[in-house]
DNA sequence: TTGACTTAGTGTCAATCACACACGAAAAGG
DNA sequence: CCTTTTCGTGTGTGATTGACACTAAGTCAA
């Protein structure tokens, strides 16, 4: 692994990138962004976007750039997953992967394929394809973070619209949790906690009757934050 | 940064360590391992064992090695904390740490510094000295972590030896957890998850009443996480 | 031997929380 | 105006949590 090229060091260092597991919400489902690989090695197939960490660069950095290089993607939410690093996931050399997770409403986003990306596309967690890199161990890793976070911080509104309904909220829950939720039960907790306020509009789409729209408030979180507060759904 | 030594590659690299957060129970206190640095950037100064990464070895197992290395710790639980990698930390160069957390019985080792490290001693998480590499930031993070993770998973017992009294249990709680418990509801509560095996023997120390020994037993809780199982303290 | 001291070990009650559960309200469309 | 569809709401019951105080068993010293 010793070379002519420009950068050398005492000793041999593992690769470093970045990947992303980039979660939305649509059609009902809780979908994950991938591109189709471009370049070397797996042309042709789906992976997580990501790419090698600069030298000097953040890795959170890192991760917000090569998603906005990507998938021209800006993350709301932005958390990291942990380091992947064992030797063979990679068939060129050694690599070591730092994951991120990051919540975006897939409705902002006209997604652009750009650098070593051919497409990038939403796919519903429950239909993957077979991923390069054993990205799709990263992924599970990454949905059984979100269903932890969700029950316990309010993450979930990073990938609804900003006015939304209660059942629409719902419906993402359960997407998330993959069970069922009872509605009065739900609207009941959700609302006690008081995070959403009620907003002087209506939702009237369908022969039904209106539904109330909701925003959540960052404000009133940090302030319950800061009292050491306990969520959970 | 470019040099003339033996290993050259096109675009610059951070280099990787592992560095861990080892946690022990010791004087009613939770301790954490700290090293005396011998060499080079912050000689003197403490910090967590930890080292550079090799290419081909896995993440955990560099974790493992460092510490037998540097202090002759096998560490009974050993699970990943996350990537610490602001630039700045070295100030030699851009370093990224992949940080670990490990459970210990103090007194299953005899502390052996060695490699670069002059000293290895057990400070109290309460007292911490000023740490090198902006250590004190991981054991922050850790701390959270083993708080979190001791409230839903049986990992309290690898910081006790094999037989313990539910007082000294209840002790390791208070000190992880930095409030003080009932002691009927504990004892309600832990014995009512049925993972402790009460032994033929007491504990005779002191003027008073002897106090039954248990034992942890992990065939049943593999048993009980099989199902699906969820553990509240 | 007896009394003082120390830690071990135990149960109840009240309040709260979690969960199951069904129907009227409001709008649209034919 | 009747049908259809989703919105929105309250109660009762069983389970869980949390507060709380005394007896048990041993050691030691007088």
């Amino acid at each position: 692994m010793s070379g002519k090229k420009g950068f050398s060091y005492e000793y041999a260092r593992p690769a470093l990138t970045v990947d992303c597991v980039v979660f939305g919400f649509g059609g009902g489902e809780l979908e994950v962004l991938l591109i189709e690989r471009g370049l070397d090695p797996y042309v042709g197939w789906w992976a997580l976007p990501g790419g090698f960490v600069r030298v000097g660069e953040d890795l959170g950095e890192a991760a917000g750039r090569e998603l906005s290089e990507e998938a021209g993607i800006d993350a709301g939410y932005l958390e990291q997953l942990g380091a992947f690093g064992a030797p063979g996931r990679d068939p060129r050399e050694h690599v070591v992967s730092v994951a991120y997770w990051a919540l975006v409403r897939p409705g902002d986003y006209r997604l652009a394929a750009a650098t070593d990306a051919v497409a990038a596309r939403w796919h519903g967690v429950g239909e993957l394809p077979r991923l390069a890199f054993y990205h799709g161990e990263i992924v599970g890793v990454a949905v059984e973070r979100l269903r932890a976070r969700v029950r316990h911080q309010p993450v979930g509104f990073n990938l609804l619209p900003e006015k939304f309904t209660l059942t629409e909220l719902q419906g993402l829950y359960e997407a998330i949790l993959g069970e069922g939720l009872d509605k009065r039960n739900f609207r009941k907790r959700v609302l006690a906690l008081d995070l959403l306020t009620a907003l002087p509009e209506e939702r009237r789409e369908g022969a039904h009757r209106p539904a109330q729209l909701y925003r959540f408030d960052p404000d009133k979180y940090a302030v319950l934050e800061r009292r050491g507060f306990h969520f959970e759904l």
